[in-house]
DNA sequence: GCGAGGTGATCAAACGATTGACCTGATCGT
DNA sequence: ACGATCAGGTCAATCGTTTGATCACCTCGC
């Protein structure tokens, strides 16, 4: 900046002032001629002094349990985007239970972030006690957090009922889900909703089966539906889309057709839903909505404006594929 | 710190030099009441006064084209958690050839970096021209830079040639290979590999599908395929997990039974290639491992030591399943 | 002609940590 | 016993920006 106000024959305090204040009174050609050097030689103000002198270091930090899975890849995209379009920049960091908060701590402690976005989705982190006794601001993605806490979920419970309805309406009387653990908000509130639609279609209570959130969970839950001996469902919800991928190699192995045998309905739109074999019928989530709506709220926050929990507004919607049929005429058994 | 120092009655520049030098002289006791007051008041140094005075943040940048790539994700993985373990944070962005380069202004003009990592695969990216010009410390990742760049690569010609021995090994002799488009490295690299095998088994040359890497491109490669009515392959070897993905979807549609009509060896294994249909067998390439060696590259040379191009020493590994069997017995055609 | 009021710029004090220069006793060699 | 040496600290300048206080100059009104 000493160069710039060199260059531009002025006192370098103007030249900050042309650069961050913007409305205070300076000259026109002072003010351009300023700009103009500014461009000229590149500049752009160092962050960490900034961050010295305002207490602010134009960063937000984000924490998400896993990197590789693709719900949290959409998250973390529509966060990192909106992100940048509002100046700032985005550490990552991944951190679940397991983990020690070390990066924690190097995030808030050290006073690296201005404000930090939880993805992180057990009830039970050991950050969550450090988060309010350190008052960061902060904002939960796709997870209520405590009562003062803020968050930006997406209506899972009406996902779960655009899949449960999809299923009823195709003429399916027995229904199952296959379901996440149930110490996940999002797990809670997709077997709410299921079970809001069986009532309202005055279904009896439908089979569900808890397990991770992963290929392997839907897979080992599809095994476990097929060992019970009772009514098979011939209409299935599957709570997220790596889940249904599992479970799918599940079923193709056991010999069940789809959508045949069993009508599947999958969360999560994306690439591997259209060419999932055979193409599985999903609820669309706007994930990257989502991310992008924590990152608007954690702003608001952190500037002290006036901010309240949201769910983001985009209804979920069912993507039609190939994975629901009308149920076998037969029933299964009895 | 002024905390710290008054608490244990120390000069701040006592407290510092504890906290930073660790080997300067000071007395034990007092070393001890510093360390007990700095854990006692939780203290940790602010992360803007240090890079401030060091020029030195802690941070590292990274860029990459696709956070939903789970190729990108396992590279992000393995990168950010070396970075943590050396006591660092990442700051993470999405930058392909399309975006404005504001991003890497905003990482590496205003400083808030110490080196970037820098895993966009396109040679053609606008960034490319900016990386030498400004003399940022920075390492490519699963891609040669310019003479002068130093990068990190995972033995791409290597897991090619396995897989495409494993193919001829299973007896087949008409191969095929779906690649990614011609300007982007790892590519280059995997054809280089299957030609080599070729070669070396003296085989003709054989037919090469070019499309993105992603499951639309390898549904449109795989069609691509079966349009061409020259003697069709019996083997096929596909360059990314997700184009694989997007290929047994097209197969599956067009009644070709994998692996009776036609033989598939994948790449990059995980999840979803155990649960594809059928089970792919995949070259299982070290992703998270050029991650965290990319990191530990980046920090030799911000340290100033010297630093050269490395290949992930752990070799490409072929992961058996069930795509892959033996050439039908009567040639598909003449 | 002179004080009041504005405008457009500069001055200087922070922000929090680091680090070479400097200071103060105590110890040592002769 | 006295200067040199050294261990164990403190002092103060510095990193690059921001911003309230201050200042120089001009205009205007009476």
């Amino acid at each position: 900046m000493r160069d710039v106000a060199a260059a531009a024959n002025v006192d370098i305090s103007t030249v900050s002032k042309v650069l961050s204040g913007g409305n205070i009174s300076v000259r026109p050609e002072t003010r351009a001629r300023i700009e103009q050097t500014v461009e000229a030689l590149g500049y752009r103000p160092n962050a960490s002094a900034r961050g010295l002198r305002l207490s602010r270091t134009g960063t937000f930090g984000m924490l998400v349990p896993d990197f590789t899975n693709p719900v949290y890849a959409q998250i973390i995209r529509g966060a990192v985007r909106e992100a940048e379009t509002r100046g700032r920049v985005m550490l990552l960091a991944e951190l679940d239970p397991g983990h020690s908060p070390e990066v924690y701590l190097r995030l808030v402690h050290e006073r690296r972030i201005d404000g930090l976005l939880v993805a992180t989705a057990r009830s039970h982190s050991p950050v969550l006690s450090l988060l309010d006794r350190d008052e960061v601001p902060h904002v939960f993605i796709n997870r209520r957090g405590a009562a003062r806490s803020l968050s930006v979920i997406s209506d899972d419970e009406e996902g779960a009922a655009v899949g449960t309805r999809a299923l009823i309406q195709a003429g399916h009387r027995r229904l199952g889900l296959l379901n996440g653990p149930v110490d996940i908000d999002t797990a809670q509130r997709r077997r709410a909703g299921f079970e809001r639609e069986l009532q309202a279609a005055s279904l009896p209570p439908a089979t569900v089966v808890s397990r991770p959130y992963s290929a392997r969970g839907g897979y080992d839950a599809a095994r476990e539906l097929l060992a019970q001996h009772c009514t098979r469902p011939t209409g299935l919800l599957v709570a997220t889309l790596t889940m249904a991928i599992g479970a799918l190699a599940a079923f193709a192995e056991a010999g069940i057709d789809i959508p045949r045998d069993l009508s599947v309905v999958g969360f999560d739109d994306g690439d591997l839903a259209s060419f999932a074999h055979p193409p599985l019928t999903c609820v669309a989530m706007p994930h990257d909505q989502m991310g992008a709506m924590a990152v608007n709220l954690l702003e608001r926050v952190v500037a002290g404006e006036p901010a309240r929990s949201v769910v983001v507004p985009t209804p979920p919607r069912l993507i039609p594929r190939a994975s629901v049929a009308a149920p076998p005429p037969s029933r299964s058994i009895d």
